[in-house]
DNA sequence: ATTATGCTGTGATAATTATCATAAACCCCT
DNA sequence: AGGGGTTTATGATAATTATCACAGCATAAT
């Protein structure tokens, strides 16, 4: 390795990632250096506990790369999926600013990249530079909307809708493509869309019985992406 | 009416108003007193409408009083209930700063009062007061948060646990009394729960049946709210 | 007053979903 | 390579919820 890739390394990057735009546009590039020194950036592998419901916060975390799950667990120890997050669909922050205790889990469920910081810097300097604050606030605001709004949807779907909904939900907004491995299991489906492991499965089968769907293993391929955005949105 | 009252009644009370910890703590008396002045006090009585989903968003708005409902129809011309609001718990905020319209319908459901401010004056006040921004932003997350918990609550119960949750609900937390007048229809806390009318009067008729509450028309009396606690935990 | 409309209420039946049981396939661990 | 656990899978049956049908009642509109 050459001295100055070395140097690359060592020095910060944060001028260059493509999140600036999200909540560091009204930063100065001075404050952004003063930012980027102190931040880390930590990996976690899918399966990874990122944040732990119940636990303190102390740091301001935000994806870089990855994707991960919202989740909460009840008395009985089930888990409920809120949602699933990518990077500029924000995580930390839901309950950030207004509690000091997580309410919920975030677990990669992909090879995660997140930069972190440490959250009274941030909370400082927030209180000191109001376009970023108000930055922030749209992030959080638009994030959650697509929470409430992603389960209201889901709602007032039937099994069948529900399933075909987080194929689509995978295959259009996640990949970007009709043949994807699934990066969940069968129940963490029904936890998400609020039923059980077997009828998850069942209907699984059945899309592939119908040919709407191919599965191999956690491997799907939508192969009647019409049918199924009508189950989605009718069935 | 003495001149003294007709003058308390022009000049701005907002010093007094017991919404000013929410996010005006942290703003001057003299900046208190320049909104104040552009604020407006609207009613609206049980019924009407306050925002309505779709609609441009020009104003902000926050509830001195009253109840509301937060709804979303969907295509097929079907309403969903969200949340349901009191003062304190937020409301036109939620896409205020992430949407230029609304994603969601605010109905009153008993008589209310909100105070409304110029949407641009108070992006314009908060780009420049940071605090002022935190405290919103603290607020705003705040109520969603309440709003996804509450969501996930309710998923993870069955119909008749959901029903007592809802009657909870209010007693506990909208009147803090056993004896009230359900402020919505029982179509509207089918919309709620997710589930049919049908069914949210024939489970109210069951839990009258076996004593657990009383209804008059609208008006319910919890008899055993021991009951009805364990039916919303366990049933 | 009178129709119209919507809300409340109940029953019978159909559709949907959960539960329980069982088994093969897979992964992890040593 | 061989347990031990988890995931996927399927079937039978039970429980839950929706749909349809109908009726009384209140309220609003004309």
């Amino acid at each position: 390795m050459s001295l100055v890739s070395i140097m690359e390394k060592s020095t910060c990057s944060c001028e260059n990632c493509q999140l600036r735009s999200l909540f560091f546009s009204h930063v100065s590039m001075d404050e952004l250096n003063n930012i980027c020194d102190i931040k880390i950036e930590k990996q976690y592998s899918k399966g990874e506990s990122i944040t732990n419901e119940g636990e303190r916060i102390h740091e301001f975390l935000y994806m870089k790369e990855g994707l991960v799950k919202l989740s909460k667990t009840d008395i009985d120890g089930k888990d409920q999926i809120l949602s699933f997050s990518k990077p500029f669909d924000f995580v930390s922050l839901l309950s950030v600013f207004s509690s000091d205790k997580y309410k919920y889990s975030v677990t990669a469920i992909e090879d995660t990249t997140v930069c972190i910081l440490d959250l009274e810097v941030v909370k400082k300097f927030a209180q000191q530079n109001a376009m970023f604050t108000m930055d922030l606030m749209s992030s959080i605001s638009e994030a959650t909307d697509k929470i409430l709004l992603d389960n209201l949807a889901i709602k007032r779907k039937h099994l069948k809708g529900r399933i075909a909904h987080v194929l689509l939900y995978f295959s259009d907004y996640i990949y970007k493509k009709d043949e994807f491995e699934l990066p969940i299991s069968r129940r963490e489906i029904a936890e998400y869309i609020g039923m059980t492991t077997e009828n998850v499965i069942r209907t699984l089968s059945e899309f592939r019985k119908d040919n709407i769907i191919k599965i191999f293993g956690k491997d799907i391929l939508i192969a009647d992406k019409k049918r199924l955005r009508s189950i989605s949105e009718f069935g």
